[in-house]
DNA sequence: ACAAAAGTGTTCTTGATACACCCATGG
DNA sequence: CCATGGGTGTATCAAGAACACTTTTGT
């Protein structure tokens, strides 16, 4: 390893973030349209460069506070994907980027973010061709969340602080693109200990009509032993 | 965005890499010992610095070859880690580090890698305190592909080309460090379909002693339903 | 009264676990 | 003939899938 600062061609290294909500049972995604080409008027995944003091986590913290514009973002959980480091992602220069996922619980209208770029909430299946190779980095984060949704707790990161078991089962649905049985997924999620725990006496309304649902909040566990699998994805079975 | 080429301090950009094999039934690491300050003396894992023109992952190739001396790493698996970047992480300048895990088969003799630095497989448990954060990585390493055994068919990325359900089930041991029952292992390895394909006369005397075990081949499957879960780690359990 | 959404119960089937047991080979 | 490792059979138990049914609310 030899450490001359100025033996390599610089690289810019940068974080790109996919900001995933749930709005009305769908997935969706925040994107950002592009001013300046390449890609004028496309629309991207929120990012931006790491700044000399700040780890990609730090940055994409501060990335995504500046996007949604939300005044609190300390909780909210972020993910890191993968790098993407293709020599040719940017025309311009090498832009070596970490992506990230963020999870987020409520969907604050955001058009405009911090640097005057328009902002929009878009349906997943909506997102269509995204500039550089943010398609990639999209299918990427839904496919983790999706996996991770089976092994671990994550699912209430998409939840306000107390939520109906039907709103956590709708976070499952709209990420695996499948329908649960909802009595079988009542069970799972009960029976294990520490996913949610019961706000007493508390309940709510949730499609005008019906009996109201009681509320849970997260609870201390992170991790599901055994896994809540999704609907054999195609013809794997044991 | 902006883009101005030198309007940031430049960022180094490297590759680690976690290789990992199996040595007469136990997991070892591939390291290299350190002759320059900071960390002179200490082991640490191989890697180095992208070349303009490479992707994390050919960088990531081109360093296994150097290290191991391996003519032919094409074949090998290598898995995206994460990406470390935290500020204070090399002491003499920013430097992000895009972390892989790669599996070998055999583990042919190394002493001495391509630069001249001493190299030598090591114990997983033996790996101790490494340069850098390269204990972290290293730990990551043997999560991730501990998890990935669970729900994927990598197992057999640390086989020859042939080998026997015993050999397999020593990487499933190895890797999570625990005992499987082999009668059970046997049987929903091979009601995996594609997970494996028996040698159809082929077979070999592993212990010096025993009954010939019958030869195998990795098959077309690369994902495990239902999963192989290790051994509760914890109590977690529905 | 009816529709809609929450919540409970029950049956059936699958897969995992824990063994006991037989087979082939070398010393 | 015994130790060693490969391979088969089987009983038991836990978990998942499917679906009928009851409860509570708004219209």
């Amino acid at each position: 390893m030899e450490y001359d600062k100025h033996a390599y061609e610089p690289f810019a290294v940068t974080v790109d973030l996919a900001v995933l909500t749930l709005r009305a049972g769908a997935l969706h995604v925040l994107l950002v349209e592009r001013g300046q080409e390449p890609y004028a008027g496309s629309w991207a995944l929120p990012g931006g460069f790491l700044q000399p003091d700040e780890s990609a986590e730090t940055a994409a913290r501060r990335e995504l506070a500046e996007e949604t514009g939300l005044s609190d973002v300390s909780g909210l959980h972020l993910e890191q994907l993968r790098t993407y480091s293709e020599p040719d992602r940017d025309p311009r220069m090498r832009v070596v980027s970490v992506a990230f996922a963020a999870l987020l619980p409520d969907a604050p209208e955001v058009h405009g973010g911090s640097d005057a770029a328009r902002a929009r909430w878009t349906p997943y299946d909506e997102a269509g061709a995204l500039a550089f190779d943010h398609d990639r980095i999209l299918a990427d984060a839904r496919e983790r969340v999706g996996a991770k949704l089976e092994y671990t707790c994550l699912a209430t990161a998409f939840c306000p602080p107390e939520f109906t078991l039907g709103e956590l089962q709708q976070v499952y649905e709209a990420v695996w693109g499948t329908g649960l049985d909802r009595p079988n997924f009542r069970r799972k999620v009960l029976a294990t200990p520490g996913f949610v725990e019961p706000v007493p006496g508390a309940s709510r309304l949730t499609g005008g009509r019906g009996k109201p649902a009681a509320l849970y909040r997260p609870g201390a566990a992170t991790a599901l032993h055994p896994p809540l699998l999704r609907p054999t994805p195609e013809g794997h079975s044991a």
